[in-house]
RNA sequence: GGGCGUGUGGCUGAGCAGCAAAGGCAUCAGACUGUAAAUCUGACGGUCCCUGACCUUCGCAGGUGCAAGUCCUGCCGCGCCCA
């Protein structure tokens, strides 16, 4: 069970501030949500990620199904109690991974191209090279042995039901892009009908986020906003491709949120560069993760306030500054560039762990900056 | 003093007649948006009219070959064994 309460709509936009009321807590939105895979921010203890200013993490269910197993996850007493976050805490579908198992790891691309002149290589009824797309599910190869797992509508929302997360999102097909028409029609359906199931076979008391999709087809993202907001969901998810700029993410939001019950949360999954907040949040939206103040952070970028600073430049050995002056965090207070620099350099895990919670921190310090333009009629 | 072995680009280490010379490391540059990801890609002797051409390289000095990092001779350095 979830409540989520408007504090404020704003009038410049369609931006909101309010309260996400679930039994571990509140979460104030727009709130990045920080992604913890495999239960676990990597390189961080849950006691850390709480000083990062985070209020709510999104595991896998895919990853989690593979290691350690729902099972272990339910007899430790759930997610929760396993990785002693006792904060909110979503679990994603495993929907991201058809995708990003299968075309997205075949043609070596994301879900935003850059370069959109690409013509359309994934024609209907194609199939990925190392996973299986039917009416019914997916069949994976694990990348941890190589088995085959199935999971669909039903197994996906049985397994997070025994993870226990707050939040959980309904089994969808992430559409690649480079996709044509026809696919993402199929692939449509395919997400409609599974939401459906999703939503008749859980059992529990935990919030069903329903995904819309629909490509950067403006027909099929309406299409689908319709649908998925006709079926009764607790909140929804925003996914797929989401065009080929940052302007195309922005009118797919044009095309969605308008259409979606607006007394319910909207995720937006997986989009989060700092660049892309305002705009985001000015289309409606209350919750987004992503991955890339975790993962560039075991990349060496730290995010300051001037850009990104690659931290593994032989040139921050003689920077004896902050990684931000204007930083809170306990990295900037207590350590400085060279250090950081050097531990990189000489592969010491610290390294990962100094960026990863610096990064966290700035995010979720900047969206909160965000939340105080709501609060005062600034943005 | 004698015997055997060895010396390759910043390091390591293949090559033992057709090489600007495999791998690895380091270095430099780039990528990364619901985590396949402490990963991946590219450059890495020099110059230029740079999808190609030329020049300089494999301890040093000579020699034999159309052709030598690769064979021969001498020297120097290093290692092991014997005195």
């Amino acid at each position: 069970m979830i409540e989520f309460k408007i504090l404020k709509k704003s009038k410049k936009s369609r931006a909101r501030l309010g309260l996400l009321e679930t039994s571990h807590g509140v979460v104030e939105t727009p709130s990045l949500v920080p992604v913890a895979t495999q239960a676990v921010i990597k390189t961080l203890t849950s006691e850390e990620v709480l000083q990062t200013k985070s209020q709510i993490l999104i595991c896998n269910t895919f990853h989690l199904h593979l290691k350690p197993g729902e099972e272990i996850v339910k007899k430790s007493g759930g997610l929760h109690k396993f990785m002693n976050w006792q904060k909110p805490l979503m679990t994603d579908s495993g929907g991201f991974q058809v995708f990003s198992l299968g075309f997205g790891k075949d043609l070596g691309v994301g879900k935003i191209i850059k370069n959109y002149k690409r013509k359309k290589v994934i024609k209907y009824r194609s199939q990925p090279v190392s996973i299986k797309i039917n009416q019914d599910g997916v069949y994976f190869r694990s990348p941890v042995d190589g088995r085959k797992i199935f999971l669909g509508p039903k197994e996906s929302i049985r397994i997070q039901e025994k993870l226990g997360a707050d939040i959980i999102f309904a089994f969808d097909e992430c559409t690649p892009p480079l996709a044509e028409r026809k696919y993402i029609e199929n692939s449509l359906e395919k997400t409609h009908r599974w939401a459906k199931i999703c939503l008749e076979s859980k059992k529990t008391n935990q919030a069903l986020f329903g995904i819309t999709q629909g490509s950067n087809f403006k027909d099929l993202r309406i299409k689908s906003a319709k649908f998925i907001n006709s079926l009764g969901f607790d909140g929804f998810g925003i996914g797929g491709d989401l065009g080929e700029s940052k302007e195309g993410t922005e009118k797919i939001l044009e095309w969605t949120i308008p259409l979606l019950e607006e007394k319910k949360p909207r995720h937006l999954l997986g989009i989060g560069y700092l660049e892309d907040m305002e705009n985001i949040i000015k289309g409606g939206v209350d919750l987004f993760d992503c991955t890339v103040p975790t993962h560039y952070a075991r990349r060496g970028i730290a995010f300051v306030s001037t850009g990104r600073l690659d931290m593994q430049k032989s040139k921050f050995l003689k920077d004896f500054n902050p990684l931000d002056k204007k930083c809170g965090c306990f990295v900037c207070q207590n350590y400085k560039r060279n250090y950081i620099c050097h531990l990189f350099r000489a592969k010491e895990i610290t390294a990962l762990k100094l960026l990863t919670f610096h990064n966290l921190y700035f995010f979720n310090t900047f969206v909160g900056k965000i939340r105080e333009k709501i609060k005062n009629g600034k943005l």
